[in-house]
DNA sequence: CCCGAATAACACAGTTTGTATGATTCATGT
DNA sequence: ACATGAATCATACAAACTGTGTTATTCGGG
C-alpha cells in the first residue's frame, strides 16, 4: 500500500485491489467515520470486545457493512483508530516541582481511563497486539506520544525521563485500572509519586 | 446452577436445561479437558484472542464442538480456566531480606509471562473483565493469589504488604510486559525493587 | 453544474455458532 | 465380569457473521 494524504494520525491507503481508505479530508467521510468511531466505543463498552461485530456495528452506526470495510479493511485497525483517536487532550499544566507534575499526570492518567470503552479498546489492542504488528506499532505510538507528553510537562523542572522511568511511574496505576480493577485513590496516585521520586542509588531524571 | 463435586479450584456445575459440567474425576474427562487446554494454549498464541474458535480448537485438540461446550457452556469460562490452571509454581524461596524477595519475585512474574499463550490468556480476561463477572471474580481470585503467596515469602522478613502495595511493585513489570511489550531487564527489575523499598512517609509494610 | 467519490442496497458462498439427536466408548461400582 | 451411567462422537440444522462482489444513489469539490 502508498501513503498518499494526510490529516493528523489519519493517512489515506491506496491497497493493491483498487480499493482505498476514503478520503479524511472529505466532510462526509470524517462524518460517517466519527458515527462509526462512536458507535463502535458503545458497542465495545456495552458487550465487550466480541460483541463489537461488523454487522453489529454498522446496524448501530446507521451505516452498511461495506462502509466499515472500506474504512478498515483490516477489523485491528478499527481498534487502533479508537485507542489513537481521542487520546489527546486533558493533560495538565507544566511545572518545576516534579512530584506536582507526576501526580497531576497520574490523575489525567486516571481520568482517561475512567472511560470503559477507553479501557476496552486498549485492552483489545493489547491483547491482539502479539499477533498484529499494525497494533503492536499503535502501542509503540502511544506510548512514545505520553512520554513526549510528559517530559514535555516537566521541562519546567529541568529533568526529562527515559521510557523506563515512564513506566515505572505509571505501571501501578495501569495495574491498578487494568489487573485490579480497583478505583486509583488519590492516596494510591500519591504514594506511586512518592515511591518513584524516593530514588535510591540513581536520580530518576 | 448449584456447585456438586469439587477438585482443587474447578468445580462442576449443574445447569437448569439439564447440562451439567463433566466430573473433573473422571480421568477420561481430565485427559479430554487438559487436550483442549492445551490446543486452546496454542491457537491462542498463534492466532490471537479472534483465531480462538470453538470450531478450529475442535479440530486441534481432537474433540468434537459439543465436547467444548459441555465442558464450557460459556466461552468466557474457557479462558478463565486458561489463566487459572497453571498460575503456580514456579515461586521463589522465602527470605529474611525484603529486597532480595521482591526481586526475586518480579524475576517468577516475568519468567510466568514469557508464555505467549499465557499473556493473551490474562489480557483476554482482563478485556472481558468489564462485562463478564466470572472473568472480572477469576482475576481478583488470581491478583488474591499471588498477594498471598507473596506475602507468604515475607513471612521470614515479619513484613506484610497490602494490595495496594503489591500492586506498587509488580505494576511497573506488568506494564512492561503489556503495554511497553518491551524486555523487563535485571535492571528494570532492581530499579523497581529499590523504588518500592525506598520508602518516603510510610514504610511499605 | 458536472464528475468522481462515498455510500446505500442488494446478493452470494463460506464459516462460526448454538442446539439438537442418536450411537459409541469409557469409568465405576457391584 | 459386567451392567449402568457418563462422556464422547458423529451428524444435522437454522441463524448469524464474514468477505466480497455488483449496481444505483447521494454527496462534495472543481
Amino acid at each position: 500500500m502508498i501513503h498518499e494524504c494526510e490529516l493528523h494520525h489519519t493517512t489515506c491507503m491506496v491497497y493493491d485491489m483498487g480499493y482505498r481508505t476514503p478520503d479524511p479530508g472529505n466532510p462526509r467521510v470524517q462524518s460517517t467515520r466519527d458515527r462509526i468511531l462512536a458507535a463502535a466505543r458503545e458497542l465495545l463498552a456495552e458487550t465487550g470486545p466480541a460483541g463489537l461485530t461488523y454487522s453489529l456495528l454498522a446496524d448501530r452506526a446507521g451505516v452498511t457493512r461495506q462502509t466499515l470495510y472500506r474504512h478498515w479493511p483490516a477489523r485491528s485497525g478499527l481498534l487502533v483508530d479508537l485507542i489513537l483517536e481521542g487520546s489527546d487532550g486533558g493533560y495538565p499544566e507544566p511545572g518545576a516541582d516534579p512530584a506536582v507534575v507526576a501526580a497531576e499526570w497520574l490523575a489525567s492518567l486516571r481520568a482517561g481511563l475512567r472511560d470503559p470503552a477507553r479501557r476496552a479498546a486498549v485492552l483489545a489492542v493489547t491483547a491482539q497486539a502479539d499477533t498484529d504488528p499494525d497494533s503492536a506499532q499503535a502501542l509503540a505510538q502511544l506510548l512514545a506520544d505520553r512520554l513526549a507528553a510528559f517530559n514535555d510537562l516537566l521541562k519546567p523542572s529541568g529533568i526529562q525521563v527515559t521510557a523506563e522511568e515512564y513506566t515505572l511511574l505509571s505501571g501501578p496505576v495501569l495495574a491498578r485500572v487494568f489487573f485490579d480493577r480497583a478505583e486509583v485513590t488519590d492516596e494510591f496516585i500519591a504514594a506511586a509519586v512518592e515511591h518513584w521520586l524516593a530514588a535510591p542509588s540513581e536520580e530518576p531524571g
